[in-house]
DNA sequence: CTTTTTACTGAATTCTGATTCAATAATACA
DNA sequence: TGTATTATTGAATCAGAATTCAGTAAAAAG
């Protein structure tokens, strides 16, 4: 017999996930990646039945992961809805704040997924929105949002935002730095562009 | 001498357009191009250097619109700068109203032709979002919008939930119509989630 | 130390689909 | 009508890269 030796298959995920970011899923070569990983070319399939199995695993590990933290944030009752969703922001941020590579993937390869996987990807990318959507739905009974705002659109746009800035992110982090993004995101997100009225002492209101 | 017959530069960019959208640009086939455009397989080729140059054209032509009427609306003075914000939301949306399948393919192959092709396209881009974060500016400037909005980010954040829901509305145009999704973006972006304090008629604030 | 079993290698194979180009068709012009 | 010029065709070519597999290496078992 003959062990296996080192942790190949995290080395071959790894590698991919460096060249599939660097060169986007179609432009990446198996070889390529093999000679990153320091294996051979033959082995990735030792340990991946193919290309799209490889960008495939690494999505489920990280819908995985995503799931997982969400899960945990619905669930601690001592939260405020709004805080709630402001943990969701910061969950996602967290996933791919020393990551970057990990998050140009995401960005850019979900489409080419959900076509070619439309199975488990659609599942998890719903499931996602129905989570941030039921926190929305939930903030508007307590009265902590505004009763007037749609859960789904709010949801989607959020996301939508944070693909886009973690996309700006991970192609030059040193434009705006993540902890500036996430809490930008959530002014946004919270007050919106135009200036707030807020009480003065008189309880009068001012600009 | 022959004349060329019919518009067939026109057919084939639809034609693609309709293609791309469907299977991905990678997925495309030229040949699946030319059946559908309904001339052969190489007059393609007469038309368009290659594939790549195929979907250039059509973001070429797309970026050309977008910008011919952002830069409209920066010159219409009469607009506040929080109207002249809707009007840039609505534009982008009048822009793929009845073309799901522009809308796709902008949203899905943007990431592929700014690695490929990052000269032209990348001056697009950034155009096209400094001239928004211009108006968050000026907004902020002249007061109308909050003063510690961060215009980089707040602008990438909507250009990126815009396109978040172009996606979902073109992959499933029945879900939301397109008139809800611009009324709940004009909403979150200028209110954000939380409710805000309104005066009632004796000046006092109202949750 | 020999045998057996499993891991690994990377050059060769295969497939897919973009691109080419020799042949043909249509129109203009003399 | 005949000839020149340009447009169009689509089967054949070609390149590139995913995948395979016959051969080799390493470890375990005896």
């Amino acid at each position: 017999m003959r062990r296996r030796t080192g942790d190949k298959e995290r080395w071959i995920t790894a590698a991919a996930m460096k060249i599939f970011a660097r060169e986007g899923f179609h432009g990446a070569k198996i070889t390529s990646i093999a000679k990153e990983a320091g294996v051979a070319t033959g082995s990735v399939y030792l340990y991946f039945a193919n290309k799209e199995g490889l960008l495939q695993h690494i999505f489920s590990e990280l819908w995985q992961a995503m799931h997982a933290s969400f899960q945990d944030l619905l669930l601690r009752k001592e939260l405020t809805e709004k805080e709630r969703i402001e943990h969701l922001i910061d969950s996602i941020f967290d996933l791919f704040a020393d990551r970057p590579a990990l998050a140009l993937l995401f960005v850019n390869e979900q489409p080419y997924l959900l076509r070619e996987a439309p199975g488990e990807m659609m599942y998890h990318y719903v499931d996602f929105l129905r989570m941030g959507e039921q926190v929305v739905r939930s903030g508007i009974g307590k009265g902590e949002f505004s009763p007037d705002m749609h859960p789904r659109v709010f949801t989607n746009f959020v996301f939508g935002g944070i693909r886009q800035l973690l996309q700006q992110w991970a192609r030059a982090p040193r434009q705006f730095p993540l902890y500036v993004i996430r809490t930008e995101i959530k002014r946004i997100v919270m007050q919106g562009l135009l200036p707030r009225a807020v009480l003065n002492p008189a309880g009068n209101v001012r600009a």
